[in-house]
DNA sequence: CATTGTAAATTTAGAGCATAAATAAAGTTG
DNA sequence: CAACTTTATTTATGCTCTAAATTTACAATG
């Protein structure tokens, strides 16, 4: 958005410098947060003020003295509103209500989806959004909104333009939800991206400026974090990264190219490379290799090589500092990990391996639904930055 | 750069907002940069009378009336100061001297490199400097400074820390330079990186707000912009997707990953196609390619077609509503155009090819001595954005 | 236990900037 | 030439940050 200077901005900004510093290392005094952020101890003592009579903020009390008056400790109020976060997967959704700081309070995983008719999802989005409010804990701003993430392309207004597994073309999910529960910020972004957001606000992602999260489920699809920001990329929906070709004469894809990396390094690799076997499924996969069957080792450890392929062009692409692996295929981590990283090794560029991490998921299938959420909640603290 | 926010950095935004409404509309005046940006007409006014006193913009008169007073025209003042704009390469170095507008004045083109020796380039380097700016009209500012665009990996202090084509390894460039001409402004960066900027600001990338350059040369090197900005990357230094695998089991590269994009759609790509023919450069093969030789034009139309396959994962990838071709195989459009992008069309989703153009560099090798000059000038007016 | 020193938080006074409204300047038009 | 328009500047006001002074609250010390 176009956004010109006045002092109201000023303000903004400072409140987010100041709520953040708060946020990340609570408990923390006034006079701490004014060293640390760089601001004025009055600007911070006036900011934090207006924070307490908002209730974002709590005194808790006075802290150790370091030999003088004792700092009045601060504490972001993480239940001054709830959050809905969901996940729109294939045939179910899951759907939690956690607090400001993602903390889960009540979960509703994998509900049947009957039809993938828009509409009648859309009811049953709705009936669950409507069941979690209803159970939310009394807080002052209450519920403060919805976050959704789905399986497929969603542009900036929150329109899911193209989503195969669903069979979705241009759903405005964004607003239908929104006609629903007027007031209620509603965000809508894709799976991947989400995830990504979730993974470095509460999972593995800690304290890392750029990462990069890969969704290797039915398909593939990432999310990439630079500087501390998602990268949203040309009109917001970027990141198709499944369908980058590395294999120039490989095999034909549904999106209509050739040797897309989601061939090789996803669930569809399984169906592929079974043709012949009896594997159509993640879970029938891993329950051969439990019985060390070749076949399926063997097609395991080319699915690992192949995600690290990918992911050897993501490196050389971003240079993230971490890159996690997230969704479905974390479950055979055991088959996939070792290969997975020998490729990635050789594959990249040694300074671009310098201070590289690769890690699987930590957050165990909440990834999304957690991004999601902490999508609301950024919007709702008005998290604002200045690039000079 | 962490910043907090107070009424300089309101000053700054806003006179940064002016200064681009003056620049992208001249003439123009106050009232009309006003209405365009959004501002309060006593601000601009405030904004554009401390700009005439920098001598940055120059009020050239009345302009036509509309109806009332007649408005007072303004303009930018390119002839401010001067800034000059290097293009380091392989055996040679081209520099310019421009205006602030990127109007070129003079230019030293292909100034040959004796040594790679880091300290004899960098003296070579410093004697066309200092001729140049010896020769720059006299301006309020004289000359602002020097921007460099090399081949290789630079992070963001301005250390090219890996130039295979120079054989340099952690050379402090930027503070070399800076400690030649103290005062001076002085930028190093990626020459792709450089040379995307030269295209957006002054080629074939008008307006547009997301783009990706390809300098296609001896190797492969992408700059990328995405919403009218620079895309940094993890610490400054992305880009290297050159290297990305497009053909998982392709052949070795130099830098120990199989299958490079750089190896089938550059210079490379006729060194090795050729083993068993005599073409060892797009001199030589182009040569060939008039008399219509089979051999010579397959070899152009692979690598036009490899092209595509990489533009198409960049496609893929950052979505951006112009992918600009430049460097030195743009000498060989003719033959390469077609099959690039009949790959890109077969390549990419739907959706991601609505609005999508793709060209040929209309700055002819002048992409990165311009982009690099631009660099500095954006500095010099101290150009500042706010992200909600 | 009163004194001294220190740290935290608030208050005060001052300055910078943007803005709306009023005013001035310089036109056009019938 | 009077009425209307548009452009630019001036004025008065309000908002925010900041430095400095002040208040508050505690620790250490003889």
């Amino acid at each position: 958005m176009k956004v010109t200077g006045d002092q109201a901005l000023v303000k903004k900004i400072n409140t987010s410098i100041a709520l953040e510093a708060i946020q990340l290392h609570a408990p923390i005094s006034r006079a701490q947060v004014a060293s640390m952020t760089g601001l004025n101890k009055a600007t911070v003592s006036n900011l934090v003020n207006e924070l307490l009579e908002q209730q974002l903020v709590l005194e808790i009390g006075p802290g150790q003295s370091s030999g003088g008056r004792k700092p009045l400790m601060l504490l972001f109020n993480r239940h001054a509103g709830y959050t809905i976060g969901i996940e729109l997967g294939i045939g179910s959704f899951t759907a939690i209500l956690c607090d400001l700081s993602g903390q889960i309070v009540l979960e509703e995983a994998n509900i049947p989806i009957r039809s993938n008719e828009s509409e009648h999802v859309i009811d049953s989005l709705c009936d669950t959004i409507t069941a979690l409010r209803s159970q939310a804990p009394s807080a002052p701003y209450g519920t403060i909104g919805i976050g959704i993430g789905a399986p497929g392309m969603v542009d900036e207004e929150g329109n899911v333009l193209f989503a195969p597994n669903l069979g979705w073309r241009n759903v405005a999910l964004k607003r239908a939800i929104e006609e629903r529960f007027p007031g209620a910020i509603v965000t809508v972004d894709n799976e991947a991206r989400a995830g990504a957001i979730g993974e470095w606000e509460y999972g593995a992602g800690e304290k890392a400026q750029h990462l990069v999260y890969i969704s290797a489920g039915a398909g593939i699809g990432t999310g990439t974090i630079i500087g501390g920001e998602l990268f949203k990329g040309a009109y917001g929906y970027s990141g198709e990264m499944g369908h980058m070709t590395i294999e120039a004469n490989g095999r034909k894809c549904s999106c209509g190219n050739r040797g897309c990396w989601e061939l090789y390094a996803s669930e569809k690799a399984i169906a592929e490379a079974g043709k012949n076997v009896s594997y159509h499924s993640l879970e029938e996969i891993m329950q051969a290799a439990e019985q060390d069957e070749p076949n399926a080792l063997h097609t395991l450890h080319q699915i690992g090589e192949y995600l690290g392929v990918g992911i050897a062009n993501i490196i050389n692409t971003f240079n993230p500092e971490l890159v996690i692996i997230g969704n479905k295929l974390t479950q055979a981590e055991r088959w996939i990990r070792k290969p997975l990283l020998r490729t990635v090794q050789q594959r990249t560029l040694q300074s671009h391996q310098h201070g590289l991490q690769i890690h699987f998921s930590s957050l165990q299938q909440r990834s999304t639904v957690l991004g999601a959420a902490n999508q609301v909640i950024q919007l709702f603290v008005g998290r604002t930055k200045v690039s000079v």
